[in-house]
DNA sequence: ACTCACAGCCTAACACTTTTAGGTTGAGAT
DNA sequence: ATCTCAACCTAAAAGTGTTAGGCTGTGAGT
């Protein structure tokens, strides 16, 4: 009928919906009427709030990721296990948002994260431990193993809580040999393979250093 | 108007034509209809070959990283290097197909790749370096940063050939001062990560070895 | 107090999507 | 000579993103 007195339509409580709405029933059910009837409002009223529907998943996208939050570097811990801190807050972050994985993957604004690497390279730098030629190396490794694998993980079958879930003893016996010996749940392999990475860029620094 | 004489139309000649759309003009751009057009044949004919356009994906995805070789392992050669190239064909293969990288997210079924990884277990048993516990944590590692990183890196901008192509050394300096003091192009700091990561798996584990 | 711009919704319509139901045709087996 | 059925077809339903343009009441400016 009218407007509301105070604009309870932001673009923002419009992406929380849209972002609640993907969570709960997939990205697939993400539609703009949906969205809309969800909000008590018309499709075309939408696009008063967002030039369009790519612009919504980018806003979701740019939520999604900024809802991680930075660890601060304590004067005791190692550099190191900040990085891995900081990996394992993007990990959570992004299955909490499963089904939203593919937006992140092709709607998120690469620009985002580079505050974030500025400080990660700050925190690099006053470590001064890893070779100033090294340290793209982490950054762009951290960057990909990080994201990239959270992601990998969160567009598996939610049900999976290990990995190769579907290796068959027949079929696949030494794999199913190595899961009988594996320890490890999923996120502990996602840490140790984070530590793994930056012990092995380490060492294989230092051996340049001296 | 009539039948082929040779069903010139099998299901593999539509993916690769669906898959050759996707390259040329975007995921966005592959529908139903123009799939058709491509092909000589009206939309709904597609739905004799295929069940709906998901399963369209999904073969496309499989066809994909189905194309991927897979290294014989000479035996002079380290079995961590077997890995390396494994993984340097994954990103690569992707990477040929940038459009199709959501595709291959969303789509991919797991169990593809399961056959690989059961001859990785097995060229990880016959080298008998690593211990048995730690098998698993290489596996999924190769697994989820050889194909999350690369599929991350294809979602990228296609003419952004180093990492981190938006700092700005204004905003970013320490970034930036990091950007300058690297050497290696995006597949080379493909490959260290790989290194690294599995040094670094094989140094933690050397130590509980003795 | 009166205007006036415009934020925030609306209806209507377009072009396009995926998908289902059912019809035709001709190749190859019985 | 007939029958089956693969491989196409037409037609239509139901839903999608998006644009154009119309109301209406709030709040700022005179």
């Amino acid at each position: 009928m009218s407007r509301q007195p105070t604009p309870s339509l932001t673009r923002q409580a419009i992406v929380r919906t849209a972002l609640a709405m993907v969570e709960r029933d997939g990205y697939a059910a993400f539609t703009m009427p949906r969205l809309g009837e969800e909000l008590g409002i018309r499709t075309a009223s939408l696009y008063h709030h967002f030039r369009d529907r790519a612009d919504i998943l980018t806003e979701i996208a740019r939520t999604i990721v900024l809802e991680t939050d930075v660890p601060r570097l304590a004067p005791s811990t190692h550099w190191t296990e900040y990085f891995v801190t900081l990996a394992v807050n993007f990990r959570r972050t992004i299955l909490r948002h499963r089904n939203a994985a593919p937006i992140l993957l092709q709607f998120l604004p690469r620009d985002v994260l580079t505050p974030l690497y500025e400080t990660a390279a700050e925190v690099l730098e006053q470590a001064d431990e890893l070779a100033p030629s090294s340290r793209i190396l982490v950054l762009d490794g951290m960057d990909r193993i990080g994201l990239g694998s959270a992601l990998l993980e969160a567009a598996a079958a939610p049900d999976a809580h290990g990995p190769f879930p579907n290796a068959s003893p027949q079929a696949q016996p030494t794999l199913t040999a190595a899961l009988e010996r594996n320890t490890l749940d999923a996120e502990q392999l996602f840490v140790e393979s984070i530590r793994a990475f930056l012990a092995g860029v380490l060492a294989g620094q230092q051996a340049r250093r001296g």
